[in-house]
DNA sequence: ATGAAAGCGCTAACAA
DNA sequence: TTGTTAGCGCTTTCAT
């Protein structure tokens, strides 16, 4: 029999070295695949390592190494919206193969809060982040993400940093064009704020959009307000009176709300209004009709993510330069349903 | 001037120490508020260490407590879903406030997959975690299990652990005697298999509520089968040949198929077909007209779950009893909408 | 190719 | 109340 290891249930290399008769440093190094050790003799270990159950304490390891890519953080500032929580969990698979570990923590878009988190996850010795910055970000805050591999997600926060983003500009300007070929010329846009980096993507699509439908964009009934249910209800309800045919969303909560306004409104879709939404189109196609949508690709944006923190890290490690720091664009698609329809007057 | 730390921006005990003049061990008490260190020291080592930035290195920390809650983990089989996502990211919010970080790992419902990340799991020396286990989960994965405090989300494998649940059976009966007080009598249910522990306490809710409303929970047009939406399409397909007037889904991504066969059928709800759909109000709330939806609490789920996975580890670190082993019920709410009605025949 | 030994940054006995 | 000294489990020089 061998030693008993002190902790139950936990063999160290210190049990695999005694057991083998070698020093833990061949043992480490077999471990880590090193060319330094008789190929032989590292196999013998690797076997042994194996039957015993082995598993490297993740924390010795990187505390040893002092670098590694043991851990990486995922921050993000709200948890009820897929755009977040899904891209997050699809994240998390993704790194797992590359044996990192994802540790996810959440802001509610409070800057403090985010410094907070940030600390801590430095703390815990990250190898490098995925963030949604909150809109406000501190100096401080910055500060800290320049000496790590950082990848910023859905939002820039002005930071020199490889940033996934959906190409919402394009698909903007397409679904203006794709009113407007209908015949729509009062064509409404509810969207967010000019302060999120996306909402004015989506807003110079829009524009661009109007522009080349010969449409004039100053006259268009727009209303930007921060991403949630309740003001897209609000705002919606407000643009309804208008008298616009035909309306945008640049949100996916803000779709929700605007959904619910108009149903609530009496609105009948696409008789009195044509509607294009934006988001996950699994739920919009529930609606009767299904929901002309602007499907936002969550788990292309996830890989993009992934792949690029992966590249920072390598990058970091080899002194390479890493992934260019500005948009990294994932097509979204404008998915027509059965919302938008030539205006009934 | 103090000296330079090592590696840049990062401040250590020793730095603290040094700097005041005092021990290591003193500068640590100070720092977890250990009593035996005189309150004016204490409070000045605390003042130094905040103005110097100081952040302990998570790692070292639990690496040398050899027991801390510096990390926990959430263990997740799918991620396109906010039963799943959305909850294990508002459980990082939650366990925050804790100082405890999560780390989300996804095992695609592959058990050999499962124990892997378990496995790196405990090499992260996680104190306890949240885990929706997978159908089939191995020997080895209950035995690590076994080691920890566990919690258990939306699924039951087995072992001896809180588990937190919707309380699905008592609204299912509900859902049951709603259609039936409406009239109906030919009622389908189409939900997941019994293999999946909530699988079988939703069918026995159908059940009971069948057999308190007179009906023979036999001649229940029933399909089981895999939650996804493909699935839910393709039973929904199914049970619509067969002529029943009222059909309860028993499961998110089944719903959404299921709400998509429907109206790819034109089947006119309520007219032709009453439903009552499972999951997130907020999405079939969009549908036209609204679907009567059981409403899953999933930020209630998120709370307990995190709850008790904290008093686990208080109890761990206390030697207390721990949390009770057994199914926590979180009530979810049948929300009545326009896809019921009395049949039409 | 291998081993001895020095850390990584912290906490926790044990002394004083 | 405070300091000294071992570790936590691993990686990594530096010798050999």
């Amino acid at each position: 029999m061998t030693a008993q290891p002190r902790r139950a249930g936990s063999v160290g290399v210190v049990d695999l070295a005694r057991d083998l008769g070698v020093s833990t440093a061949t043992v480490s190094r077999a471990l880590n695949g090193s060319t330094a050790v008789r190929p032989e003799l590292a196999e013998r270990i690797r076997a042994y390592a194996e039957s015993r159950g082995y598993v490297a304490n993740r924390l010795a390891r990187a505390l040893s190494a002092n670098t590694s890519r043991a851990f990486v953080g995922f921050v993000i500032p709200y948890v009820d919206t897929p755009a977040y929580s899904a891209v997050a969990a699809e994240c998390a698979r993704l790194l797992s193969t590359d044996g990192t570990q994802m540790i996810l923590t959440v802001t509610g878009n409070d800057p403090e809060q985010e410094l907070r988190q940030l600390r801590e996850l430095v703390a815990s010795r990250i190898a490098g982040l995925v963030i949604s910055p909150t809109t406000g970000v501190l100096d401080e805050t910055r500060r800290l993400l320049g000496g790590l591999p950082v990848v910023e997600l859905h939002r820039a926060s002005g930071i020199e940093a490889p940033g996934v983003f959906s190409d919402d500009e394009q698909v903007m300007v397409e679904s203006v064009l794709h009113l407007a070929a209908l015949g729509h010329t009062s064509i409404g846009y509810l969207g967010t704020p000019e302060e999120l980096s996306n909402g004015a993507v989506r807003l110079r699509g829009i524009r661009r959009g109007m522009v080349l439908a010969g449409l004039d964009p100053e006259r268009m009934e727009t209303r930007l307000v921060e991403p949630t249910k309740e003001n897209g209800y609000a705002a919606a309800e407000s643009l309804l009176t208008t008298g616009i045919t035909a309306l945008v969303v640049g949100g996916g909560s803000l779709s929700v709300g605007t959904a619910q306004a108009v149903w609530a409104d009496g609105r009948r879709v696409p008789e009195d209004l044509s509607l294009v939404v934006y988001g996950d189109p699994q739920w919009f196609a529930l609606a009767n009709p299904p929901l002309t949508t602007i499907q936002v690709d969550y788990a292309g944006l996830a890989r993009r993510a992934a792949e690029l923190l992966i590249e920072g890290l390598d990058a970091r490690h080899s002194g390479a330069a890493g992934p260019s720091p500005g948009a990294h664009l994932v097509a979204p698609r404008l998915l027509p349903a059965g919302s938008t329809a030539p205006p009934q007057n």
